[in-house]
DNA sequence: CACTTTATGTCAGTCACTGTCATCAGTAGA
DNA sequence: TCTACTGATGACAGTGACTGACATAAAGTG
């Protein structure tokens, strides 16, 4: 019999969730999800840096997805080709999640301190993403504004994924379509 | 003679350039950017909804210029070149002002907090941007990702611009590089 | 000259977040 | 088995961002 209870970080995530849920961003205090998980509120920022990032705990690895499809694409790939399979592989990743990611995106979307951090997480892909590219031999300024265009792709696309009623589309189809859009462009 | 010295909010947002500038962002109170400026700190958050707004006055301006510009553009324009003129004119708002945009932008890059809070304003003018857009007829998901592509443009444009050795370059020519590569994209 | 508006000061309070020290289960080594 | 040592936690005090409520007085308005 172990002193703690297993899994704190699990439980204060789903607390946070269900709290933001219930009553918003604002009206949760750190202390509200730390007791809801059985923890203290000093336990909830030894886990986390700060109020937000309890709702974004996979975007570390949703990132690390995204750039090993990349550094892993036949050298023949073009930037965004390349690019935008890795965005295809992270909405695999999120598809299995579904439920989840839903909710989730919901609750962001009701918060401007939330959808902020988001913007954070995009843009911390965009950068790892344009490191990728980097590292396939793609100079600059393509490589950035490659990985600006399949970031935004992903990000159109999750928009869309989310919203659409049940039964929801592969989230590879609405890369594709986003991807389609953004090639028409010029 | 009036109660109270002129120009307040100036005056906050010169001491805070000046005091981020010389301790960093963490290192500096809120009543000491007041104190500073010759008021209380009260009054500091009247003016400013947090302490980081304090470096992102102008950017409502600037936002209203690019979708201004994109209004204005005769409707056969295409919709990227629409949102790219946009940038371009918003552009030349900042280099009126090089000096002030570079020290900004230094203490910006700097601190994590204030990077988040530009992305927010980017994030603003991609909103405002596709709006535009829309109101010009363009149909999502083009209205979305054209927006995007040319703030993208902007982003990049900028980083080059106010990184770039005296004399510095027109900004639209840093806008028309990254626009260029862009469409060597596809 | 009243009356209102506007910009500020004052003060108390909540909450996010941090530093520090104590506690104690589990583990590794003597 | 005894003894450090490690790691996750609790307890607690402190700083600073931000808010609400009320007071004040210059400047505008009739």
């Amino acid at each position: 019999m172990s002193r703690w209870k297993p899994d704190a970080r699990g439980r204060m995530i789903a607390a946070a969730m269900e709290l933001f849920a219930e009553r918003g961003f604002d009206a949760t205090t750190a202390g509200d999800i730390a007791a809801r998980a059985g923890v203290t509120e000093r336990t909830f920022f030894r886990h986390f840096a700060d109020k937000r990032e309890v709702l974004f705990d996979g975007s570390g690895t949703l990132t690390h997805t995204v750039t090993d499809t990349i550094l892993a694409a036949p050298a023949a790939v073009p930037a965004l080709d390349a690019a935008l399979a890795g965005m295809a592989a992270g909405g695999t990743l999120l598809a299995e999640l579904r439920e989840h990611a839903v909710r989730r995106s919901r609750i962001v979307a009701a918060t401007p301190a939330l959808h902020e951090r988001e913007l954070l997480k995009l843009a911390a892909m965009v950068d790892a993403t344009a490191d990728a590219l980097r590292a396939r031999g793609v100079a600059d300024p393509t490589a950035a504004l490659a990985a600006h265009s399949a970031v935004s792709v992903f990000h159109v696309a999750f928009g869309r994924w989310v919203t659409a009623p049940e039964p929801a589309p592969p989230f590879a189809d609405c890369v594709a379509d986003a991807a389609s859009a953004l090639r028409a462009l010029s």
